[in-house]
DNA sequence: GTTAGTGCAAACTCTTTGCAGCACT
DNA sequence: AGTGCTGCAAAGAGTTTGCACTAAC
């Protein structure tokens, strides 16, 4: 099933790519380079290179989402049929998916105002969520 | 001027810091550290770490907004009566500003599903501005 | 006089790259 | 067999930190 996927996008279908589509796949939640890495597991471990090379590639064929946070550091995710955003805690970093998109009148006004051929948007709300914000009451 | 803005956050007023909001000023859109160290003058140069600990001591008293973009790097802007955000061109990063921000309807509604505490969004519209286009045309 | 700001050098984090060897098709 | 993938080590970019000195209040 991966097998078709990467094969589709031309690349090839190595135990590594399969396993990270795995992984983003169970994550349900966009991943650092690092954390795929991590869950890798012992029998079939990956160097963080590779993890960094075949997420790019991928990403680069379109089989991934690759976004900036604001912690600084690039989240992958698989890019399902349409593109999700999400809200981020702050804390804990835990993330919920924003169905829906505001932007796309956005960016059709914008293409008209500006003259600019629009390539693609992101956007990232941050607060804490429900859980970190009673830990927090907690402390006090 | 820049005096009693710095003054009114609790922050000194050095010649630095008043030199770096008023190139803040001059830009007109967000800028990196790297070229607000840049824009200094011989006559009154200021070191690459003063300037980054500089932002980010006006940014955390709310006198800056700090916002990472899809390049990777951190860009600091003025934080002027009602925040701002970016159209900005992929190839030679010129940025349009957008005056409308469409998700304050959004974060009302998160706040009510999910329960989180909204403590701020980010986002950026990446696209070619007319005149890389037009350079882009000419080179095929 | 105190406290906060600055310069310099070094360290740190995340990410990329060169190269030799290995595996998928 | 050939091209693309991988591991390893090293380098790179952007940013932060420790410490001694200086300047603003």
């Amino acid at each position: 099933m991966d097998e078709q996927i990467l094969k589709k996008a031309g690349l090839k279908a190595t135990p590594r790519r399969k396993e990270m589509l795995r992984i983003l796949l169970n994550g349900g939640c966009p991943l650092t380079a690092e954390e795929v890495y991590h869950a890798f597991s012992e029998k079939q471990s990956c160097n963080l290179s590779t993890v960094y090379r075949a997420l790019n590639t991928m990403a680069e064929r379109r089989l991934l989402q690759k976004n900036i946070h604001r912690d600084g550091r690039v989240y992958y995710q698989l890019n399902l049929e349409h593109h999700s955003h999400q809200l981020v805690c702050e804390r804990c970093h835990e993330s919920v998916p924003i169905d829906l998109c505001p932007l796309e009148q956005l960016e059709r006004d914008l293409r008209e105002n500006t003259g600019y051929r629009i390539t693609g948007h992101q956007f990232e709300i941050s607060g804490v969520c429900p859980r970190c914000a009673e830990k927090e009451r907690e402390k006090k």
